[in-house]
DNA sequence: GCGGTTCATGGGAGCGCTCCCATGAATAAC
DNA sequence: GTTATTCATGGGAGCGCTCCCATGAACCGC
């Protein structure tokens, strides 16, 4: 460093000067450190514990320029989804995936991608030499990100399945089904006239829980009224107005595609006196932790957040060290949670 | 790159291309994209231009070895906050910290410390080569992190006071000021017997807000009544569990440390059928998008959060550029948003 | 007109690491 | 005993960039 600045600092211990300390080579410490099978296992022992003892850090901007590998994940969440400041759905999955990085010794790198980053963004993150694959959350649409990371070959992992491309990996919850019995649920209890609160149309897991609520009702030859049917964006607010365009329509129960908005649906029934279940039964989706503290106590399908991000850093590393062009695709199970916002009894 | 994987990736542009391209030096290059000086302005445009056009991204990994610099901004937040995963203020943080590193051309690395966090990651995060600064929102206590990085000599800024060292930079708003005002505000209104749910003791803006609640007390004579404080920690369930234990005690007031926790609070005093602000005043800290939308809409704190972050990417820039050693504090406005949740006449 | 300065430019060195190849010792095979 | 094979190890090259120094052209003042 050449600078001055740096002169200041802290100087890092380097591999070279950790193989002097060791007594043996450059190369020996890197095979050592890197897990390389030619190493004599008692060389290896002993740089690995002098590398402990002297608290060695490898610089992982000389990896990334030698190797083409620096272990650093990229994170992608698009800010077009409303939800992402009010879902505590978001940081559950954030804090998945670092806690999942930080066990395979990897980083995350964040970009919540504002709206406008077609171009120039997309290719720095592509081309900074920073990051070895990228975890897209939240898909929009058809985002152009997905075909730029496809173009230049950099690995990637989307969490909820891609609408249309078969070739992309995901890993993801059956929505669809989980919904579809979730709602079959309901009308196996007794309710005549369910509604439904849906996520953005423009996501795929908005698409797939609609479709899972439709095919309940069909399974049992209701054909599923559009009005019944009232859009929402994942937000307790968008849960309230949803619910407030559904009331006039006197649904006797209503599956809601998040807790969140199910939060926002309980408070627009609260304002008119609206009692749960006795008026109108409930179903949520997610099971954040707030759901159980509910009054009453939301009914709602548990999906496993935690592991729906670790199982993304899990699969995106595989990508990663072994880029085979076969996708992959992972679908995480759910579970219909019962508690008390839905009636038993008729 | 010699591991074969590379050779299968989207070639990336370096500086040597082209400069070949716009007939000039690497080094020329080099100094045109940096805004070096000494450069013909009619070079550089032309340089920029091609630039533009080949869409050329410098390869971070490459530049942060030869300049010891990487324009990526690391920002740790302890899980060890039970509210991050509940509170929608570390979500509008992190999207004010990510979007002026977007600004800036800066990059943000997460790191979601996790609490054994101790030597190894620590040291990681520091000698990885991958981070010029550090922002750490939320520190617990005395954090060890502070020390190290102090002796690292790695520039940092935290958003929220220190409580003891008056060497490190922060970004805060005054705590002590804004709850201070807020509690006098209901002293004024007319409250006679005001408690206080607080937050987390061992977090500084937890103190903080707690001092200002005593010092508008003691500034009209009374004396803080100990059992009148209830411990929250930024949780819903910790403020509704904090305003169980209150009822008993009968306070006409509470100033709850944070709309998160007032949230708790309003619906502690519901299932009691204590009614907002008949039966009891509330202002809360934060003026979190809820707080307007609740039942009734709760008058609170607003602090500017996005700009917090803001600020904290913008000192952290500048220390790195200048790494001078004095101080930087930078001390936000807080506002007293009047709504609903106070009776205005006795 | 000539020495001194300014300044745009090019090339060398090197940041810390990984990969390849060469070396030589130990082992196996006949 | 000799040749083939395995394998631990060391050193060179190079990843793409920035910084320093050298070069030479343009300009200045007297």
């Amino acid at each position: 460093m050449n600078n001055g600045q740096k002169d200041v600092q802290f100087m890092a211990l380097t591999l070279e000067e950790l193989a002097k300390q060791a007594g043996v080579s450059r190369s020996t410490v890197s095979r050592a450190i890197n897990n390389h099978p030619n190493v004599d296992p008692e060389t290896r022992a002993r740089v690995l514990a002098i590398a402990e003892k002297l608290n060695y850090q490898p610089n992982l901007a000389a990896r990334g320029l030698a190797a083409g590998r620096t272990r650093v994940l990229g994170l992608v969440i698009p800010t077009g989804v409303a939800a992402l400041f009010s879902d505590p759905y978001f940081p559950i999955l954030i804090q998945g995936i670092s806690s999942a990085c930080n066990a395979h010794d990897h980083s995350v790198m964040l970009w919540l991608a504002e709206p406008e980053y077609e171009r120039r963004t997309i290719h720095q993150i592509l081309q900074s030499g920073l990051i070895d694959g990228v975890i897209v959350s939240s898909m929009l649409g058809n985002d152009p990100l997905i075909k730029a990371l496809t173009e230049h070959k950099k690995p990637f992992v989307l969490v909820g399945r891609h609408p249309t491309d078969s070739r992309v990996s995901y890993v993801d919850v059956d929505n669809r089904d989980a919904v579809r019995e979730a709602v079959a649920y309901m009308l196996r209890l007794g309710y005549q006239r369910i509604a439904t609160i849906t996520g953005p149309q423009d996501m795929t897991v908005g698409v797939d829980r609609l479709d899972g609520y439709r095919a309940a009702l069909r399974g049992r030859g209701i054909l599923p009224d559009p009005m019944l049917i009232a859009n929402g964006d994942f937000t307790e607010q968008g849960g309230y107005a949803a619910m407030q365009r559904l009331l006039p329509l006197e649904p006797d129960g209503v599956f809601v595609a998040s807790d969140t908005m199910a939060l926002g649906a309980m408070r627009a029934l609260r304002e008119v006196g609206k009692r749960i279940p006795d008026d109108l039964g409930l179903i949520g989706f997610d099971d954040l932790p707030l759901a159980a503290r509910l009054d009453p106590p939301l009914t709602t399908v548990r999906q496993p957040v935690t592991r729906l991000g670790a199982t993304a850093v899990e699969m995106l590393i595989d990508l990663i060290q072994e880029p085979d062009p076969r996708p992959r695709r992972v679908v995480l199970p759910t579970e219909l949670v019962l508690r008390g916002s839905c009636r038993t009894a008729f």
